[in-house]
DNA sequence: TGTTGTACTACCCATAAGGGTAGTTTTAAT
DNA sequence: ATTAAAACTACCCTTATGGGTAGTACAACA
């Protein structure tokens, strides 16, 4: 049996040319209905049921990234397939942490459109290689912080506002571990004081 | 004579509406050339010198905030009136800081529109009703901070990592100025040591 | 004219913070 | 069993920070 496809799209033309391809160039997918706005997707979803969305993002109304959480949120197994013109991070980390499968960008050709729909199909996360490339930088910048599991405690702590001898009481350890600990972020973060380690920190996203 | 407007708006549709509309209705204006990216309008922009700019923000390529950044460069005296369907503060902001005249919305009427031209005209700069609000309220978020000047200057470079000493040399006051002021931005702020008042000034907006 | 707000200077004092050095203990990997 | 990293404790010393108090100078405002 056929996946069922529904698109959300404000652009006819956009929307008929991705029925079109999906219609003639697949025997295993079928556009059940489109939609030129979330909220009547969204009203008719359960009776849709569809196996895939391909969403844009900038909609009238209520948009695409927002669109996607209320769907995850009714149709959990559904899978949304982002198809927008924007690359910037912002975008696609919100559509990401949204419950998006994965994001394409408009300008991907046709066999590139048809692919991401099998690469979905089998539990993939299809995404452009600029896009993957943000992802994944996301991603290193999380697990690359240098500080040790002790010493963001102890930053954290320090972020807001506590003095040494607050944090020491707060972590049960001495005043001097403290030091100790905070002399090793300094090290580490290449700064001399608590106002730049947090700065650093923060925007490092080691916090 | 007539004021030369240029629109820059990938949806020919609403390219058309604007078009038919302002050349119709007024005697003042005169639609001179449309484009669909900013790209075109941008390498024409000497030839057509517009007196106003009609500008959508989701556009292929740059988008309009970027492109009116670009154009108020090349030509300062150009109003750029965005038009857009979007009404969430950041776009309104970013679009203003980029440099637009007035941000009204798609779904604005035929009259609204042209009212805006004439406002944009008369060197006003409208905004619909929410819009509107959404701006005042950040104006007095901005104005509602109970530092003096001097004390955001203080803690903006507290908020660098610097010491008092540091300070002071920069400012070129003594060191027990920057000390009362700094006291009296705890005071302000209830906080009680660096860290807490530029997390909190930062998170309140006042720097 | 006097008041108020802002900016500024100058002390005192106790504690906090930053930097150096020298170790021990725990835990996890080889 | 050995090593290395992480967590921890302790001491030294200097400077920075924060809090208190007491003033002066100047411009705006009533």
């Amino acid at each position: 049996m056929r996946k069922k496809i529904i698109i959300v799209e404000d652009n006819k033309d956009v929307q008929e040319a991705f029925k079109l391809l999906i219609e003639t160039k697949t025997n295993d997918y079928s556009v059940i209905n489109t939609y030129d706005n979330c909220e009547d997707a969204l009203s008719n979803l359960k009776s849709d049921l569809p196996d895939i969305v391909l969403m844009d993002i900038d909609l009238p109304g209520m948009n695409g990234i927002e669109g996607t959480r209320q769907i995850r949120q009714s149709l959990p197994k559904t899978d949304i397939l982002i198809i927008s013109v924007h690359e910037n991070s912002q975008y696609v980390f919100d559509a990401l942490c949204a419950g998006a499968t994965g994001y394409i960008t408009k300008n991907s050709n046709h066999t590139q459109l048809l692919k991401a729909l099998d690469e979905v199909s089998a539990g993939g996360a299809p995404m452009s290689t600029h896009i993957a490339k943000l992802v994944v930088k996301s991603f290193r910048r999380e697990s690359e912080s240098p500080l040790t599991g002790r010493e963001t405690d102890v930053l954290n702590l320090l972020a807001e506002g506590k003095s040494y001898m607050d944090i020491a009481d707060q972590i049960s350890v001495s005043k001097d571990t403290v030091k100790f600990h905070i002399k090793n972020i300094y090290l580490k973060l290449q700064v001399s004081n608590k106002i730049e380690a947090v700065t650093k920190a923060k925007s490092e996203g080691f916090i």
